[in-house]
DNA sequence: CTAAGTGCAAATCATTTGCAACCAG
DNA sequence: CTGGTTGCAAATGATTTGCACTTAG
């Protein structure tokens, strides 16, 4: 192994302290910076990618066109705050037989899902009221 | 008017003969082309942009990077075949009460959801089995 | 030596934007 | 003339990739 900790073992690390849930690259090349890791931007992408195929963690796409990756846990679902930006888990909502419904009445087969809720989190909810 | 005939006319009316249920720019600009509508890309872009915010038509953005344009109707999910990249519409999942159970136990404010099954569509499905 | 992990710079991809030209009213 | 559309070229933003280097094993 290199010289320096590995890229890959410090975003492990860095995901595992959930300052956020889910992280961008720039958030995780921010926050190595930090933490006194010049890893440069290249290298974090693609250990955060390499996590990714690893299995570690899971990437997701959103609408505003920038990647988030998350530790690998239990299914759930996610609402992406219009106003800060986080990206909130909140639990799955698509039951098994919804699935099912929605695969019998279409003729699709479906392997998986991704909710995105859009709106307010808890703390932007609560600052606006 | 333009000389042309406007091409928001004739991506509306490109959408209306649904070869596909949601179009990407691409498929916009390909699909005038074969028309006989040479139409710069931006043109198509900026067109379709433009009927997003005047909702005759929603713009959705998936997992693979690429936005999809589609015309404006009952709300529905969508299933994003992982073999033809088709998006297909199926029936939405969320009912009102799934979003309010999320809402009550999280404290979340929904204003809007976004569901994405993958797997494959119909067409797909029959052709695997 | 050999491959994995890095750094830097340059290339991609899918839009977006700046600006000048055009055309119906 | 005037504003909404266009075309073309150049700019963006977020990754991705190519290549050479370094070092643990």
């Amino acid at each position: 192994m290199p010289r320096k900790p590995l890229i890959s073992a410090a975003l492990l690390d860095l995901m595992t302290r959930r300052e956020h849930h889910a992280w961008t690259l720039e958030d995780l090349h921010a926050a190595l910076a930090e933490r006194g890791v010049a890893a440069n931007f290249s290298t974090v992408f693609r250990a955060a990618e390499k996590l990714a195929v690893d299995g570690a963690v899971v990437k997701l796409l959103l609408d505003d066109g920038r990647a988030r990756f998350e530790l690998t846990e239990a299914h759930h679902d996610h609402l992406h705050c219009t106003e800060c930006d986080e990206l909130v888990p909140v639990p799955c909502v698509i039951g098994g037989g919804q699935a099912s419904a929605v695969e019998a009445e279409t003729g699709v087969a479906i392997s998986r899902h991704q909710v995105i809720f859009e709106g307010l989190c808890p703390a932007c909810s609560g600052a606006q009221r």
